[in-house]
DNA sequence: CAAGCCAGCGCAATCGTTTGCGGGAAACGA
DNA sequence: TCGTTTCCCGCAAACGATTGCGCTGGCTTG
């Protein structure tokens, strides 16, 4: 028989009485937290034949008793950008050892999806959020705030709020990027940001200008994309060059954007990293296998979504402890996308 | 304020009392399919304190008392393989208009870990299970299906069951790989192997030597990898040049086995595709951006995942009917790591 | 021997929704 | 005017688990 009936799953009730004791017993038997309130004949009891019927709790009944659903829910972006993978994972690897699971929304970026998934999560009764996809000016994100549901941001930071958030140290990494094409002996250095309208590319941005001022280079090289794209980089990539062709080196927002310069490179005949060095962002999967391969700054994404699942435990644990945000440091990751400049500048198209 | 309260969160009956109605009739109205039965005045009264109270309905309550959840699963190995963000994206994107939920679950391909969650997504009560990591021999597979629970299999098929699957049509995905090898003048064409545990490998690997065998070459030229990943596509490539160099095309189980060959191929000075063509599975992304970018058999990871979905849900609504498998066609994407095989054979090392 | 104590267990209320059933009132036909 | 239908709506019982409280019986203690 392929259908042999729709198995009618068994209820506390069924091992109560299976056990000969009172639903009350066995609930108390089957926690761990209440059982030593049993004897220990009893309890054994009860757990046989919990057991020998394949006894499974209702997590539906369970939470409605209790409030409480085990489960925290984590809003990003979208899931096939190869950022987030390592995140989700991140997230989980700390959040299961503690008994929690993990809702994953995907919102898109787009505004309406992203209050339609809050809502679904917050219905589903979710202790806690994780947030991936904070814009600056983020009113949602403001109301829940003052809602009192618990939250941490991660790789984003957004304006006027106290939300706790774990972010990759941009500031150094994007430094160090700097450095190492100064130490190169580039002298005038170009940066691709990210959109502005995000913490990130406004984060990295300020540090690359903090970064060529301090060792005393020009500051003016720059084009905002659109989007963190590879399509948005090659548009940038062709707009700086069609202002200038005085540069040797590019420090780009993210590494699609870096992409997006390689494109460029192809399309114009230059050679990277002889006519131009390009450093991106993020240490992507597979960047060691591009021709070249690319240098870049590696974001710790496991370790920033297991740091922000200890702080969502954290503030779920004790509500009013302060919120602290932490930094995560970046490093820079050389390969073979930058070099020493060419004593001339680029050649005119 | 930052810490106002504990904003008690407003039930159904804060909204009945709001709207001077009873708890059920408060439930009628806020549920479409419920609302013709009342009146379209008290019904608006009912809707409008809802939003004023910002009331979401407890999906625990009601799963407990309805015994559904509009919820399935989802069972990958790992989501950081970016074989899986596609297929998750697909099967969100036809459940959700269903209104339906996903929760995802990672096993890291290990037996107890499977288990455990699958356990937990069915304390869930998830009304169906899609899977992504079977095994040729899954014993628990086997019990779920006894039991009645109603699930899809993607991407591989178990033995001896009777359980709807949807996978990427490798077989004439592969034969495209050598008849395309053939086209450019190759004869002795190797193939390494994934696992034969997997369905995906064996059935890749028999479809390999038809395709050889009926263009009359040799089949002989075969290594299996332990797992698929470029680690064991590199060992197996170099197992292959330690046995023979008597070859001048490769068709990897995956495109990672094939990456594996690129670092061999590295090791041994060996040009790729003048010394030998090689072709991957799947299409991962950035592959165009390798060096040689990589001739791979692209499979439709996104339909994959939303044909899934498709059928878990007929089999939601009518249990009884006949399960059906479907093959999604695959499609080769010719890039620059296969050309014409050089005059003579592989150079000794 | 009586009083007190405690360990072990059962009772019953409760969480927030849904839903079959029944009742009151309005509307209708006779 | 009265009976009957129709339309809205309220009543109350579930769903399955948790938990404060109280009861019981066996034990210690003075």
């Amino acid at each position: 028989m392929t259908h042999p009936n729709p198995v009618p799953v068994p209820t506390l009730r069924d091992v109560a009485e299976a056990a000969g004791v009172h639903t009350a017993t066995a609930s108390r038997a089957l926690n761990p937290k209440t059982r030593q309130q049993i004897s220990a004949e009893t309890a054994r009891r009860v757990m046989r034949a919990a057991q020998a019927l394949g006894y499974q709790p209702n997590s539906a009944a369970r939470s409605l008793k209790t409030a409480r659903s085990s489960t925290v829910g984590l809003v990003i972006p979208d899931l096939t950008n190869p950022l987030f993978p390592p995140i989700v994972r991140g997230v989980e690897s700390v959040l299961e050892s503690d008994g929690y699971n993990v809702w994953i929304v995907n919102t898109d970026n787009d505004e309406e999806r992203e209050r339609a998934k809050i809502e679904s999560l917050r219905s589903r009764q979710v202790e806690g959020l994780i947030i991936a996809t904070a814009r600056l000016e983020h009113p949602l994100l403001g109301q829940l705030h003052e809602q009192g549901v618990t939250m941490v941001l991660i790789n984003r930071q957004v304006d006027n709020l106290r939300i706790p958030a774990v972010t990759g140290d941009d500031a150094t990494g994007v430094a160090a990027a700097v450095r190492h094409l100064a130490d190169l002996g580039h002298t005038r250095i170009a940066h691709l940001s990210g959109p502005l309208s995000t913490s990130t590319g406004r984060v990295r941005s300020r540090a690359f200008r903090h970064a060529v001022r301090d060792l005393g280079l020009p500051g003016d090289l720059m084009v905002e994309c659109g989007h963190w794209s590879e399509a948005d980089g090659a548009a940038a990539m062709r707009a700086l060059l069609a202002r200038t062709t005085d540069f040797t080196a590019v420090v780009a927002g993210n590494d699609p954007i870096a992409l997006g310069c390689y494109d460029v490179f192809a399309e114009r005949g230059l050679s990277c990293p002889h006519d131009v060095s390009v450093i991106g962002f993020n240490d992507m999967p597979f960047l060691d296998k591009l021709r070249p391969p690319l240098t870049t700054v590696a974001v710790p994404h496991h370790e920033l979504g297991a740091e922000a699942a200890r702080m969502l435990l954290n503030c779920i644990d004790e509500p009013d402890r302060a919120a602290r945000s932490v930094l995560l440091p970046a490093s820079l990751v050389v390969r073979g996308s930058t070099a020493a400049p060419r004593a001339t500048v680029l050649p005119e198209p």
